[in-house]
DNA sequence: CGAATAGTGTCTCTTAGACAATATTTA
DNA sequence: TAAATATTGTCTAAGAGACACTATTCG
């Protein structure tokens, strides 16, 4: 914690230090596919996440930013953390702690990077298939608590639009009638109405 | 992350690093009060949790597990990640992230340490009062979910020991009767019978 | 009008919670 | 026997899920 001398007696600065990195599981629901944005290493290694180091006066979020910015033109995300990957050997340069995020943004905001299905996202550099299986796992637990919380949709949007974004997090239908019950209460009406399609139009609502 | 260049062209080697500690809550949960170990700073500014900087060749778990027996004589203990603290001036003497952890155990094994009851782990020194909150949440979701998943009991208890834990945890009185029918689907029998109380003697359940 | 979609009514089944009755022990 | 605790029976209310019916629009 920090203000820790241990048994010899040494202090801070004594002590050798891992280099701190961030990478981050940039989540997008489009259409009906769960999709994570990777790019190519730079020496062709393979497959990953976007991520950097922690530069000094930087905080893990400024990282996270500054390496979505630019790596694949994403802005203004909120990041949440994961988990801490600390195997010794997990890079064979040296020793690298890193810290894994994730985020969620709406397809349209993905950047220039490219987005992969995660049933495609396998196979990834380093520990970054363990980093997509967990960022998953956080995104099916907010969306099963939350109508949307990462602002997904627009701002505003029809209950289909809803369904659809959450049968695509929790990889299975969901029943238009119950899920519109469970989903009444944490929406407010617009009294706009979707027009255009066939069939009766539907009412679009906000979150609240 | 870990392979990352930047723009500038530079290497790994070339940035600052932060140190990094780790500190944990180790919580019990004795009689009917929900505890957690704290400890003196070596130099009295105040009270928090056991701490140590990670060393190089080591994990964070090592670090946890070295800290703990070092500053309490706690062994045998099963850390889990609940959050990095990277504020940059949570530590006035340099460049510090800490990766809190939380660690439960059976009050006898809380090692020499100070008990304290979490009403009373206020005011600790750093960031450490929101790491107690973190760890207190933590183990709630987690005593929501399962029996006694970190062994606060013994191998063979009672439905009425159980529910006390849940109590504890939980902060509130739970009903004797439902508690017991949403506990038995995880539970096994032992077929042994608690006696020496007054009253019908409890059987003794196992986790499964 | 017919197909398609939105929205509502309602029935069933499960479960949480509460209350009460029964069972078994100690003092 | 009285008090205390364990265990089980049962009733009620709420909610999830499913099915069917009504409403509204486009082609």
């Amino acid at each position: 914690m920090t203000s820790h001398h241990d048994a010899s007696g040494r202090s801070l600065a004594d002590y050798p230090r891992p280099s701190v990195a961030v990478d981050t599981a940039v989540l997008t629901v489009d259409g009906d596919a769960l999709r994570v944005l990777l790019v190519d290493a730079p020496e062709r290694r393979g497959r990953r996440l976007p991520g950097t180091f922690l530069h000094a006066g930087e905080t893990l979020e400024d990282a996270v930013r500054r390496s979505l910015e630019h790596k694949a033109g994403v802005t203004g995300v909120r990041p949440s953390q994961l988990h801490v990957f600390d195997a010794l050997d997990r890079d064979t340069r040296g020793w690298v702690l890193s810290v894994a995020h994730v985020v969620v943004v709406p397809p349209q905001a993905a950047g220039h990077a490219s987005l992969v299905p995660i049933d495609d996202a396998h196979g990834l550099d380093f520990d970054h298939d363990d980093i997509v299986t967990r960022a998953v796992a956080w995104m099916r637990g907010r969306y099963a608590e939350h109508p949307d919380p990462d602002g997904v949709l627009d701002d505003a949007f029809t209950l289909r639009e809803l369904r659809r974004v959450h049968e695509t997090v929790a990889g299975q239908r969901l029943q238009p009638d119950t899920f519109r019950r469970a989903m009444l209460p944490h929406l407010a009406e617009t009294g706009e109405v979707a027009r255009g399609g066939v069939g009766k139009p539907a009412q679009r609502f906000r979150r609240r």
